[in-house]
RNA sequence: GGCGCCAUAGCCAAGUGGUAAGGCAAAGGUCUGCAACACCUCUAUCACCAGUUCAAAUCUGGUUGGCGCCU
């Protein structure tokens, strides 16, 4: 029989983190964070973290587990995450995944193969090197000799994906495209039920804009200066977050500290609708519509638990 | 009241006789080891009316609205 597995996501500032405890309470679960910040120790209020009170007592993994130096990656997520699930099936619980990414949620639950090869740095470097020196249509032309299909998937532009790809060909000797087209097929290993919580537009966006007020208001500036103080720099993964990137850049003297502000708002809606727009995609989803259910915090999770028969 | 300047998409903005650049926002999408990343697609007949011309956002006259100066 399966093992139970719960994901309860939704596009940023939608109110996931506090479904989520009410949710957990409910069906008796523990929750794995699915965010690629969170996992990240002093970066509290960029990321929206969750405050030990907050957890109530139910408990989570995968938060404040890294130093901002520390790479985080999905298939160390997904590793992560793994090991949580056994603990918490051991425990006699149901895990809960929750957070907005959701390349990291699809990973874990369709249990994706990362394992083919470890990377190779000094390859890596090559490839940009060499697209910086020839342009991104000439790397993207090297891919088309080693593997067509993901040459024509893949945009020139997109260099990012495309030394992927190479790299993929290059330790491995197989196609990226074929390993895909793999694992696109798999059917999850899981019991699994996948709640997207979603608000309209309009509203989400209004909620975007005042959550990034209030963090500069609980501090958030001075939260980068001490990450910045403490060695931190830009190119590091932790320092991509959104809110951190920005705020890097007011204080390398680049844009008006209005200028940050305002991007990260921006940039936040765009990363709201890129979430939405993953979402649509997946198969098996369960949206649940705050505005539907009148924003009433128990009406949502009885949406939920209604469509949970094993718990 | 008089004189001058201006009026191009939600915003900024090029174009001064040959059939509407670009940027931002919005919208839609891609994604299988950096994913809060990276990338793709896409939006107008030029304030209004009348004229000149084969042809007008571009020239002329008027109307409306805005800005500045003068009395």
């Amino acid at each position: 029989m399966k093992q139970p597995l719960i994901v309860l996501t939704g596009p940023t500032a939608v109110g996931k983190t506090k479904a989520s405890i009410r949710l957990a309470k409910e069906i008796g679960g523990e929750i794995i964070s699915a965010d690629s910040m969170q996992v990240y120790k002093h970066m509290d209020i960029g990321s929206a973290k969750i405050s030990p009170e907050e957890m109530e007592g139910v408990p989570h993994y995968l938060i404040d587990v890294l130093e901002p130096e520390e790479e985080f990656h999905v298939v160390r997520f997904q590793q992560m995450a793994k090991e949580a699930m056994k603990q918490i099936y051991a425990n006699g619980h149901i895990p809960i995944l929750v957070g907005g990414t959701g390349f990291y949620i699809q990973a874990v639950l369709y249990d994706i193969d990362f394992t083919e090869n470890k990377g190779e740095p000094e390859y890596r470097k090559e490839l940009e090197e060499y697209a910086r020196a020839y342009g991104p249509r000439l790397l993207h032309d090297r891919l088309r000799t080693v593997d067509a299909k993901a040459a024509d998937e893949i945009h020139a532009n997109n260099v990012k994906r495309v030394i992927r790809a190479l790299e993929y060909h290059h330790l491995t000797g197989k196609c990226i495209s074929a390993h895909n087209e793999r694992e696109r097929a798999r059917k999850s290993p899981y019991e699994f039920r996948y709640f997207v919580l979603n608000d309209s537009r309009s509203r989400l966006y209004e909620r975007i804009n005042n959550r990034v007020d209030q963090m500069m208001e609980e501090g958030l500036l001075q939260e980068v200066k001490a990450l910045k103080m403490r060695g931190c720099t830009r190119n590091m993964v932790s320092m991509q977050g959104l809110g951190y990137k920005e705020l890097f850049a007011y204080l390398e003297g680049e844009i008006t500290l209005e200028m940050a502000v305002y991007q990260i708002k921006r940039d936040t809606r765009h990363f709201a609708k890129r979430q939405i727009t993953w979402f649509k995609r997946e198969k098996q989803v369960l949206w649940i519509e705050k505005n539907q259910l009148n924003y009433d915090e128990e009406a949502i999770v009885n949406a939920m638990k209604a469509q949970i028969s094993f718990a």
